[in-house]
DNA sequence: CAGTAATGCGTATGCCTTACGCAGTACCTG
DNA sequence: CAGGTACTGCGTAAGGCATACGCATTACTG
């Protein structure tokens, strides 16, 4: 299990990628991404690009799941030797995120005829889950760090402008945006594991339900007293075939947390009560 | 990055723990957890059990995290090699299935004096928080299917049972759950990755924030009209020095959250809109 | 034309999971 | 009580993985 430890950015690599904490205190090759840092005009042209590496290794992960994408596997894709990526990427972390950055891209132009935080901030959330959909294997990484790469900043920059004329406090506006984009990524985790679950066998998205519906019912049936929600939601069936898209579910629950978030607009909730 | 692959239960281990699919469709180490399954009269008494393996699988990620538990390490630490313990479990991710199992434990008994849906799922929320905050390794371990242990079942049933006299149709119930269910896992989640972030280097939590503010201030301050909610955020310091405890700010999105479900049970809104 | 810094990469270490198969054990049947 | 047999623990080994270290090579700078 690689970069499970979460703020593992570097151990400060003893090869040509370490750390710089100049200005920004990112790892080099987040600064490179950045169009900070120059190519120092001294040594031999180097062959390879943080570019063609990231590009290559978000190609191993849309075709094979991130899992398969190890240094040994993006190097042999590229035709050079292992250690050779390591003086672009002082660690394998490190690839993920520049992936990540790459993979998500910066947030397409708003539409003209969004109007309010209500429906900015769902083009938002919607935008983001498009992402996330065409990109699946985004979801397998464990996030390390809070968003620092380039294109996570331009999202988030979005978010934030869509409650400028809310009057809520800056404190708030973060909790808001967290809240929100955690909605976003969970829910389409949850999809994703569904996806995998059905490609991994040979199922069709309902027979996966169907099969957990029926675990359940097996499990439950035993000692049906002691479950008396889940019998009736057994009974029900809505565990089996739910009567919704995945869509208009996500929808509802998007629906519901801007509900919540209007009450707290509409009653003036800027303030924060300190605790 | 072990059990990255949702779904992944089990690949049908050659040795002596594969499948049954007998009734339940579950892995025979979950079965041997839910007390079906009778140890067979047959051969050798078995010098382990599944309940030592996991114990011991727990204290280590407590101890060191959820990447210091290998199938090597849990062996050493009861003394026997490490091909012993595939007699007891087919694949390393059942273990991390029995092992969350095992530390989740069952729901707590809820205090009588909670009344009423809201209250219920408020109790059921900070209860689930309680348990990741307790054990935080079980955060990093990957979701790898719809929960099917005794005790998840267990907490989903009291989730169920909470929304029971909403009038809320199964489906949105489920809903309402995993949205929940959802939010919680995703702040113990970045709280945990605060955590670890904090105690990587030797940091105060604080602190860690700070370098976070100062990061993008320097990211974003040579283009500053790009980026004018975030300039707007940095220079209300919010970042850097939040005036909310986490727990407050956990009771603030729990709060908006069910608000936005009191609007939808207000709205008598038990019907589903089929899309 | 030196000096120098940065490049690609070979080698090696120490992890990890897990397939396979053997030898021993304890119960059940006759 | 003898023998079959299912089940146990575990040795061996294969194949992957990230990455530390150091060397030869290259191309720019003075």
């Amino acid at each position: 299990m690689a970069g499970e430890m979460a703020g593992g950015m570097a151990s400060d690599g003893g090869g040509g990628a370490g750390r710089t904490d100049g200005e920004t205190g990112l790892p080099a090759s987040l600064e490179t991404a950045w169009g900070l840092r120059a190519r120092p005009s001294k040594g031999p042209r180097p062959g390879l690009s943080l570019d063609r590496i990231v590009r290559v290794g978000i190609g191993v992960a849309a075709a094979e799941g991130v899992g398969a994408v190890s240094m040994g596997r993006v190097a042999k894709e590229l035709g050079v030797s292992t250690m050779s990526l390591y003086r672009y990427v002082s660690a394998k972390d490190e690839l993920y995120v520049l992936m990540e950055d790459a993979a998500v891209g910066p947030p397409p132009p708003m539409p003209a005829d969004v109007d309010g935080w209500r429906a900015g901030l769902e083009w938002w959330a919607r935008a983001q889950r498009e992402v996330f959909h065409r990109n699946l294997w985004l979801l397998r990484i464990p996030i390390s760090s809070p968003p620092a790469s380039p294109h996570s900043l331009q999202w988030m920059e979005r978010g934030l402008a869509a409650l400028a004329d809310t009057g809520l406090d800056e404190g708030r506006k973060i909790s808001v945006i967290m809240l929100i984009g955690g909605y976003v990524r969970n829910e389409a985790t949850l999809m994703a594991d569904l996806h995998a679950a059905m490609t991994a066998r040979g199922l069709a998205p309902d027979e996966v339900m169907r099969r957990y519906e029926r675990t359940v019912d097996a499990l439950t049936a035993p000692d049906p007293g002691r479950y008396p929600a889940l019998r009736h939601l057994l009974a029900s069936g809505a565990l089996g075939a739910p009567d919704e898209s995945p869509d208009t579910e996500f929808e509802f629950g998007l629906g519901c947390l801007l509900d919540g978030v209007e009450v707290l607009v509409g009653s003036g909730g800027g303030a924060t009560r300190t605790a």
